[in-house]
RNA sequence: CGGGACGUGGCUCAGUCUGGUAGAGCACAGCGUUCGGGACGCUGGGGUCGCAAGUUCAAAUCUUGCCGUCCCGACCA
């Protein structure tokens, strides 16, 4: 009999919101922390789920002409030191190495001993080591646009870490371009923002606004931040993507220059653009229900388990059979560019086998036995479905119909978090309505309140700080698909002509 | 770095106030009965009680110091 209430996970998300996030990564069996302070140890479930998502938007990129290459994850603190505004923007994160040598100390135990003439970081981001590798292999505009990806792990000294969310070290991408002309490196910025919301709604299934940084909010050292917002369950923002327009402050830091076509000597335009391992922490907060995550099928580390229903030993050979042809024959088909990832679970029977690919969010859950066997059917079930709901398909229409069916949970999938970002966007015109949006009704244990406030601003930063110190809430980004008009800014009631989103954030 | 709390099998915790030589639930292993919605019974393995010093016949328990973790704040691509 079970014993638990209705819900996989406790407690459920509008019990305690962030301590459901916490009970569902550990429940999906995606990663755990670490011993070190800040870390995670990504486990295979959730490392699978980094490697299709790394697969795609590599892809991507490549079809965009971009290659990958890597970088030293040391950067020398004279490179790092030459951008002022990234400077003050990254020093209070970074990690720096200063030994390099362990000796046996006389009170025993290892003691750090040679020490390192110059500090070295790690990359918290590597613009100032990039910019040193463009700057010698740039000499001419025919050499231009160096269009660069690497995939690799940065350190960020966080106060304080969550996992997938912001954790001490990290897995992303960062793409980093340089161009001869201005144009062209704000049209690739653009382009990279829009491969990030394609790859965010088409494969991710989460639904993004796309938009400019104000300048507080910008990346330390750029011209602009594009980026991409998402709505979690908690109704928060999490930035999910950014890409920088970076002008010519770092081609001038690190000296990337070049010769033009009429001989003039110039500095490149770059930028620099990434996504990280947080967004499987948006997959989580975004899809997951009080059962668990729910994997999109496009990006699932798997897309189906089956499951053999043994009942008594005389029949096993014939059901596992059954079962590994079925395997066989689904991955022999593809889905969203690759071949089906299915899983074979064939522990004892009961209900605990079932709940816990709930929990890891398995799209399709498939039973199989000896009644489905005599009828050539399968018994399925849906992750994007009630538990309970389960039915009864023929094999061979099972096969042929796969990709329709998980077609289907993708696009529920999106259209559900689209629904509910819709309904927790609200245009807000006055600052009182404003202020009570964004007030929890209790102080103390505050409920899931607030969302995207779609408001006027009259672009000073003064307003911004004010309401950041006031409510926490900050300006997401000011969306490109904006309409001109004419309003009152919700802080200063000075005039403003277009509307910002405004929420509380991750 | 300020305020608070906590360190006891793999996990969650009781035991600490009132010192007497370590427990529960879950997890794990074996056997049996179960089994298409989170099973049950019996048996078993596993802990220098964060570290160090002190008090004591005796310390998980009292004292002091250290280390670490979590929460709130500050900070924050």
């Amino acid at each position: 009999m079970a014993k638990k209430g209705k819900t996989a996970i406790e407690p459920t998300r509008d019990e305690d919101y962030p301590e459901w996030y916490q009970q569902v990564v550990k429940a999906s069996d995606m990663a755990e922390k670490s011993p070190v302070r800040g870390c995670m140890v990504i486990k295979p479930w959730g490392y699978a789920l980094w490697e299709n998502i790394r697969h795609n938007l590599d892809d991507m990129f490549k079809s965009t002409g971009v290659k990958n290459a890597y970088f030293p994850i040391f950067i020398p603190l004279a490179f790092f030191e030459k951008e002022a505004e990234h400077v003050e923007g990254f020093a209070k994160e970074c990690a720096v190495v200063t030994h390099h040598r362990l000796e046996q100390s006389p009170e025993g135990g290892l003691v750090p001993a040679g020490k390192l003439t110059e500090p070295l970081i790690i990359r918290p981001t590597s613009e100032t080591i990039i910019g040193d590798s463009f700057s010698k292999w740039v000499s001419s505009y025919r050499d231009l646009p160096i269009l660069i990806n690497q995939w690799a792990n940065i350190v960020r000294w966080e106060m304080r870490t969550r996992i997938f969310l912001r954790t001490s070290e990290f897995l992303w991408q960062e793409g980093h371009t340089a161009h001869a002309d201005k144009e062209e490196a704000v049209r690739r910025t653009r382009m990279m923002l829009n491969i990030y919301a394609r790859f965010a709604e088409d494969y991710l299934a989460i639904p993004v606004m796309k938009g400019e940084k104000t300048f507080s909010e910008r990346f330390p050292g750029a011209v602009n931040t594009y980026c991409i917002e998402a709505m979690m369950q908690d109704r928060k923002a999490l930035q999910a993507g950014t890409s920088h327009f970076l002008g010519q402050n770092f081609s001038r830091a690190s000296d990337i220059r070049f010769q033009s076509a009429d001989e003039t000597e110039e500095f490149a335009w770059t930028t620099s653009w990434g996504v990280s391992t947080r967004l499987i922490g948006g997959l989580i907060m975004c899809h997951g229900d009080d059962d668990g995550i729910i994997l999109p099928p496009k990006i699932a580390s798997s897309q189906i388990v089956l499951m053999p229903i043994v009942r008594k030993q005389s029949q096993r050979q014939e059901v596992m059979e059954y079962t590994e042809n079925l395997a066989k024959a689904l991955k022999e088909k593809r889905y969203g560019g690759r071949r089906l990832s299915v899983e074979i679970d064939d522990r004892e029977i009961g209900g605990a086998r079932g709940w816990e690919w709930i929990k890891k969010g398995i799209p399709l859950r498939v039973e199989i036995g000896p009644r489905d066997i005599a009828q050539n059917s399968v018994f399925v079930a849906r992750r994007d479905q009630t538990p309970k709901e389960k039915t009864s398909i023929g094999r061979e229409r099972f096969i042929i119909q796969i990709d329709h069916i998980l077609d289907e949970i993708q696009h529920n999938m999106f259209n559900k978090a689209l629904a509910f970002r819709k309904k927790n966007t609200v245009s807000i015109n006055h600052r009182e309505e404003f202020y009570q949006f964004f007030t929890p009704k209790d102080q103390k244990k505050p409920e899931i309140h607030g969302g995207f406030a779609m408001s006027h601003w009259c672009g000073e930063e003064a307003c911004e700080t004010r309401i950041k110190d006031d409510l926490k809430v900050t300006i997401r980004c000011i969306p490109f698909d904006n309409e001109r008009e004419d309003g009152e800014c919700i802080c200063c009631g000075r005039p403003s002509r277009e509307r910002v989103v405004f929420a509380k954030a991750y």
